[in-house]
DNA sequence: TCTGGGGTCCTAGGACCC
DNA sequence: TCTGGGGTCCTAGGACCC
């Protein structure tokens, strides 16, 4: 067997970033606690004196969950995802700022053109994290880590926190161990000092639920789980989670960092402030559903794709969820054509109970052009030779 | 005090075809 | 006549990630 050479492969995150990002924006909150999200417009407003009046956490009300949170929020039980309520509970003095999505978009592009200027095998993994394969670069690790956060900094004002690894997994696990502003480099002789003694929930793809069950079968650590018996996490996880485990918790991983992709799926929902009901709210509820086919066709347009399956996900009162899809004949970027698709598979799900949240949303997608044009095998079942 | 919005990937059964 | 084995597409749900 030839072995392939060692791959060194860094994992970059930014530290808090959309918290951050409000920082740069209102410095005077720095080492505040300061949370972004909720669904009202909470804008800070301009006082006669020139200072910025903020709204606070206690007087939110509503919907909603936290986007992110500053470090100083976190230290008072403040995490993303967890409820609006439960936060101001927790933490009623913190400051409240309202998501925005284009300012924090712009410093993603910023930063990411900086590391690129350095390095340029990146793969995008969302708005404010990327991998960087830097087998190829001459500079010796640290000192080429160590260049990539300064031009993140001096691109951006932001902080990151990087880790070099011999493989994604790694690289993602050990860019969390310093944050904030870390800068980690682990190799596979490594793995038992540093890897072991984690929580498995640290491993990227091991979720609340996969670490539940693992928990319940005694396996707490990445330690635990290289020594747990091959057979033990077959019986509970089927063969290839019980393969894909194995290897993980060994440090091995072989996945590629990947430089360009496709969207799969496009879509768009909505939770709405009160829960509704299919036909006392039948008007408010066929206004944003047309709303959201809409909005849909508008993303698919801007971003030069069309589908042939158009889907709907509802979910009720009681948090269940379901979906319907249907595929059509040709691809579709058309609001009306969505609409009309969405509102069959609507049709095909109980409308007794209670909804919450309302989505539409678009796959099996082809690029615009080439949805326009019947292709080949069409053109020649509509004019057979 | 219930739990956002945008995605990806996997599984699994049935249809359908060869 | 009591039965095969792939392969692909379609649909539904679930876990997970940022």
């Amino acid at each position: 067997m030839s072995q392939l050479p060692q791959r060194r492969i860094a994992h970059l995150d930014m530290d808090a970033f959309y918290a951050s990002v409000e920082l740069l924006r209102y410095p005077e909150l720095r080492g505040t606690p300061v949370v972004i999200g909720g669904r009202s417009n909470h804008q800070p407003v301009l006082r006669p004196d020139g200072t910025r009046a903020f709204s606070l956490l206690r007087d939110y009300a509503g919907r909603g969950v936290v986007t992110t949170s500053t470090y100083e929020a976190r230290a008072l039980g403040v995490f993303s995802a967890m409820g609006m309520m439960k936060a101001a509970a927790l933490a009623p003095d913190a400051v409240l700022l309202p998501t925005d999505f284009d300012s924090y978009r712009r410093y993603s592009r910023l930063f990411k053109a900086a590391v690129a200027a350095i390095a340029p095998h990146i793969e995008d993994r969302g708005i404010d994290e990327i991998y960087i394969d830097l087998s190829d670069h001459p500079d010796e690790t640290r000192v080429l880590a160590q260049r990539i956060k300064d031009a993140v900094r001096d691109a951006t004002g932001l902080s990151c926190s990087i880790g070099v690894a011999p493989n994604k997994l790694l690289a993602k696990i050990c860019s969390d161990l310093e944050k904030p502003n870390g800068l980690t480099v682990v190799s596979l002789d490594d793995v038992p000092q540093r890897i072991w003694p984690l929580p498995v929930r640290k491993v990227n793809g091991i979720g609340p639920k996969a670490s539940a069950r693992l928990i319940s079968l005694g396996i707490e650590t990445v330690g635990q789980l290289a020594a747990a018996q091959p057979t033990l996490l077959q019986d509970h996880f089927g063969l290839n989670t019980a393969q894909w485990l194995r290897d993980v918790s060994h440090g091995q991983d072989s996945r590629p960092v990947v430089t360009s992709s496709e969207p799969k799926g496009i879509s768009r929902e909505t939770t709405f402030e009160r829960d509704l009901h299919a036909r006392h709210d039948r008007t408010a509820l066929s206004e944003i559903f047309t709303r959201l086919c809409t909005r849909l066709s508008e993303d698919l347009t801007r971003k030069g794709y069309a589908g042939r399956t158009v889907g709907i996900k509802l979910r009720y009162a009681d948090f269940r969820t379901v979906t319907r899809d249907v595929t059509l004949p040709l691809p579709t970027a058309d609001a009306a054509t969505i609409r009309r698709a969405a509102g069959e598979c609507l049709r095909r799900v109980p409308l007794d109970q209670r909804l919450r949240l309302l989505g539409v949303r678009v796959s099996a997608l082809v690029p615009l052009e080439e949805a326009n044009q019947p292709s080949m095998g069409q053109q020649g079942e509509l004019f057979p030779a």
